[in-house]
DNA sequence: TCCATATAATAGCGAGTCGAAACTATTGCA
DNA sequence: TGCAATAGTTTCGACTCGCTATTATATGGA
């Protein structure tokens, strides 16, 4: 198929529009996080943990799902430790591993900025979930070209199943809560 | 109208599943950015600068644009100079104001990122279409509330006029050229 | 059992961002 | 002429960023 260079060059066109404007939400986004006494960063940090199971809270599962590096979270979560919006939680098991809680407080910040986002974007509910959809999807196919995890939800994942006692874990051999169905997990895999 | 508990949780639900995957979208594209040698803030400030018209590239306008202040955006225009990205064009109207102007070498590296994210995001033609509309809201929304200026492309605005001899801005009084109409302006105003 | 290797997290480095506030140099108005 | 508004820069302290050690713990052979 042929196209004409007037083509290409609209097309090029759109991409940057669609990318600018990626960029221009976040920084006004991250412009109320400022303002709310914590940076981009930290809101990042704090929004997935607040969504993480407890297999997957550790700086490591951070850096992975920000594609950021470890040294890089292991500061951005000291800062909200001092902040005391996240708290530290030694394994036993394994004591190289540290697990993160958000605190009463930070899950209070995490509550303020939503209500504060959901007044700014206006979007109908249709709108909100076809933006979701639309994101998901751009965030798969980056993910599967860089080579990294999903950390999709539990109950989309392809080990999850729904007994009678209540959802399990076919992949860890574990008992799981009924929200924890509906936390993020590092071990996610997308169902066939 | 009356509406569940488990209604307003699956509302907040849904919010926070966007507000994640813009962070993580950004976060990923971030780190594409970051292996071309520049970051985040140089790359948005970059791309501003190569998507604007003459009256709009001063560093507070790319503040503006970025939400962002005029000490912090002078630091990442100076060290894009260094990097031989952009170029100085002072003014001799007024001696206090500074236009940028993105080299070829600018130009290059925007082509590179613009080529490596359409390979990354495998979205088709219609849905980048549909996403662009959705933060073109998204953006129009949050910028009313937080009275921020639009910066729309100076075909979309008000003062737009489309002369037998080519476009011309009624605000400024000023005859352009062709391309010019798809740049974008800070003095943009949204049509009626 | 001992030791090499792998893994989890942290520390330190240098460049750079962030907002805020102080500071220059111009411009324009009264 | 004087003085406030404007455009841009500088400096500050806190923080992020990638990077390269370093420490502590686990694990898998020989």
């Amino acid at each position: 198929m042929l196209f004409s260079t007037r083509y290409y060059k609209n097309m090029k066109r759109k991409h940057q529009e669609a990318r600018a404007l990626l960029d221009r939400v976040t920084r006004i986004y991250a412009a109320e996080e400022w303002e709310g006494g914590i940076n981009p960063a930290q809101a990042s940090a704090l929004l997935y943990l607040a969504r993480a199971n407890r297999f997957s809270r550790s700086p490591s599962h951070v850096a992975e799902y920000l594609s950021s590096t470890r040294g890089t979270v292991s500061q951005t979560l000291k800062a909200l430790m001092r902040k005391g919006l996240i708290a530290e939680q030694r394994s036993a098991a394994d004591k190289r591993s540290i697990s993160y809680e958000v605190t009463p407080e930070g899950h209070a910040l995490l509550e303020g900025q939503s209500a504060s986002r959901a007044a700014l974007d206006g979007l109908t509910n249709a709108e909100a979930k076809q933006l979701a959809t639309l994101l998901a999807t751009l965030a798969r196919n980056a993910l599967r070209a860089r080579g990294g995890k999903s950390f999709g939800l539990c109950r989309t994942c392809k080990y999850h199943r729904k007994r009678k006692a209540g959802p399990y874990c076919a992949l860890l051999d574990e008992a799981l809560t009924p929200p924890e169905a509906d936390e993020i997990c590092h071990e996610h895999a997308e169902a066939a």
